[in-house]
DNA sequence: ATTATATAGTTGACACTATCAACCTATTTC
DNA sequence: GAAATAGGTTGATAGTGTCAACTATATAAT
């Protein structure tokens, strides 16, 4: 239980976080898996956004972002209008209980939040969360470097 | 991308962590899926573990295990023996080729922690797993007293 | 000793997550 | 207008996580 690797550690941290919020979530009544939820979150902070939009900014897969969006249209939580600058892409936006079901969202990471870090300083937070996007940084970088070279070379 | 949740920021560091390490494994030459060498590792850390035991340090399903387990066997990574003090479960050990692929598995985590960390300093660091640690100890007290406490009322 | 209960491990079933390739259609580019 | 590209959908597949049912041993109670 001591010391540990950057793996476990990080492992471990997210399978805490990712309970936590799922019991945050059921304490909220919201029925939603955690990838739903987060592209419901990327529809809530993007104004026009399309599904590539959200897919880009999460650096996730388009194909799962079309599914997660099939569920939230099912689930009434979002609309698609056609985007009347592209016919080949839909807008997105919430609808009014997908409005009401982000604030339950945003209560629920609140409380998850509160549970983990309740004995942190906003210090020692803050620098959590600088390290953390340095990190994730580092390793864009790096693919933006690679994929840079291996278009210069496939030239 | 410039403000965010600590949600999206787990998920994106977990996202970005688990291409780097398997991109480690691959360079390295190992074709086992993360679950399977964390599993490998449990092994490998702890003498005389069993499924059971593995499965407690780690907080893993048990069913989880058994079937990571009969990979690495399959895989000629690890022998089961029986216990001598229960004839209930097998006592788990490296084989030869199972050494040899922790100091890959070394090598790929080392790189990757490399390719994260490069331009963090060492207290930097240190403070991220004193803030992580802290986070999962935190869920996990909670569950304790949540569970000491269904005990109870459950009497 | 016999029965009851708990433990170690396995198996089946299922939901969720991630990735890749193929494909269709609309838009650009030339 | 043909060719190339971009937005989106679909299918397939691998991996992850969880739960319940089941076996076989082991321990406790009587």
């Amino acid at each position: 239980m001591s010391t540990q690797s950057l793996s476990e550690t990080l492992h471990q941290l997210m399978h805490t976080y990712t309970s936590l919020l799922l019991e945050g979530f059921q304490q909220e009544g919201v029925a939603l898996s955690v990838t739903n939820i987060r592209t419901l979150k990327g529809v809530s902070h993007n104004p026009n956004s399309t599904a590539l939009s959200i897919a880009k900014r999460m650096q996730r897969d388009k194909a799962q972002i079309t599914r997660a969006l099939n569920d939230l249209l099912a689930a009434e939580l979002i609309t698609k209008t056609s985007n009347p600058l592209d016919g080949r892409s839909q807008l997105l936006q919430l609808t009014a209980k997908g409005e009401a079901v982000m604030i339950k969202l945003d209560a629920a990471e609140e409380w998850a939040r509160k549970q983990l870090t309740q004995d942190l300083s906003l210090v020692e937070l803050a620098l959590f969360f600088r390290v953390s996007r340095t990190m994730i940084d580092n390793a864009n970088d790096r693919n933006l470097t690679r994929d840079a070279h291996n278009l210069s070379s496939a030239k």
